[in-house]
DNA sequence: GCTGCAATGTGTGTTAAGTACATATTCCTG
DNA sequence: CAGGAATATGTACTTAACACACATTGCAGC
């Protein structure tokens, strides 16, 4: 937007065009029990009495709207170094009951087991991500847009890492990937296509107290977690 | 966004949240000469002096966010029936110089042939894409941001069909993507990966007027022009 | 009207990636 | 110590991508 002064904006009072409060809302996905998990929180409302929503805030006016989503999950998990990325935003003019609020929604990926994470509110709690039926909001939409996002992105660049602990073996890592796309791999075929894309590295350790022979463990190729997928935006940040 | 009711909410009066601007900026798209343009503005504020900027507006109170580019693009070139796609939304609090304004970045894709297209406003002028330098606010990030998405897409979806007459021939769309990508394509693999999509629906008619000779004539295949692709709030939409 | 040029239309072989499936090895368990 | 279950590795087949060669058609100029 860069003409203030358009046909449409005179007829309309400045007020008018600051009636538009701008929030943020973040699928915050966590891997446990072999299944994909979100962090809901059960809503406040009463016209979604009984539902839940995903955690989300209104975008301060002193505050970047990227900055939105990392407060949201300091709050909320106790974790300042995640990995976050905008998926799409949400304008339409009713979807939220309470007023008109534009939402940028943002999905994550956070590890539950790392030392940082707490949740602070007894009504925040991990849900399955298969199986999720009626959310407040538009937050199934939302959802169901972060999590296909989420699978485009999860073979080309190496972000699940995001979940997992540090050490793993090729299995770990297969049932999550399965987990995430929500259908069955070959063990054999997985093996050669993650290894030929050098995202990992071999550790020389062996798994511990698992019932079976143990596998390798891997970890992920140092200074790839963090890159994930490079926006324009912060491409430029990285030239100035 | 849910939660009205966050301990940052409370600190802050209810009139500091609704101090946000919200707008969309479009990149619109076309093809001429051989070459994709975008279609700038002069900037007509004074920090800008002398800089274009992309069409943009204002987000309606009363404004679903989805139906803020087809409104601006109807008012700025005449044209109703466009294709667009969201791309992403810049929110960082000095981006714009007379307030806060957080803007959701569309792509467009026109054909400035058509009967209905006009420019309504004479410092509105399309420009080459290849060469740009330096746009007012943080357009050019923008234009960069969306100039990525449409050679991520262009390659999936049938969605360049958009830029060109009905009637066309292999050499002109091979120009297309070629001008689109930034890249040269050798002719008869192109001809392979676009015939193989099915597409294409061969005329069995001969370009006219030509100095050599003259190559078939194809059309897009009837229904996919609209279906480009498709989000899950789109989808959601059908199935209700 | 014939010939050469330039662009269109079509084909072929090579390489890389993805898929289906087979076999051998290792460790835990009984 | 034998059997089972999971790991580790290998091979053949199919598909897509890439590099390049040849034939065809219409226009232009002599």
């Amino acid at each position: 937007m860069g003409q203030l002064k358009t046909a449409a904006t005179e007829r309309r009072s400045h007020q008018d065009f600051f009636n538009i409060a701008v929030s943020v809302d973040c699928v915050i996905f966590s891997y446990q029990d072999k299944a994909l998990k979100v962090l809901l929180i059960k809503s406040d409302l009463k016209e979604f009495e009984g539902l839940y929503s995903l955690l989300g805030d209104l975008v301060g006016p002193d505050e970047d709207l990227e900055a939105a989503p990392y407060r949201v999950l300091q709050e909320r998990t106790g974790l300042h170094d995640v990995y976050l990325e905008q998926v799409h935003t949400f304008g339409n003019i009713a979807r939220h009951p309470s007023g008109r609020v534009v939402t940028t929604a943002y999905f994550s990926l956070v590890n539950n087991k790392c030392s940082n994470f707490q949740i602070t509110h007894d009504d925040v709690c991990w849900h399955p991500v298969s199986g999720l039926k009626k959310l407040a909001f538009d937050h199934k939409i939302i959802l169901d847009t972060c999590l296909k996002q989420l699978r485009d992105a999860v073979m080309e660049h190496p972000i699940v890492f995001n979940l997992l602990p540090e050490k793993f073996s090729l299995r770990e890592l297969q049932d999550l990937y399965e987990a995430i796309l929500g259908i069955e791999l070959d063990r054999r075929n997985f093996r050669k296509r993650l290894l030929v894309k050098d995202w990992l590295v071999d550790l020389n350790e062996m798994e511990e107290d698992v019932p079976h022979r143990p596998g390798k463990l891997y970890k992920l190729r140092p200074g790839l977690k963090k890159s994930g997928r490079v926006t324009m935006e912060m491409k430029q940040k990285l030239t100035v």
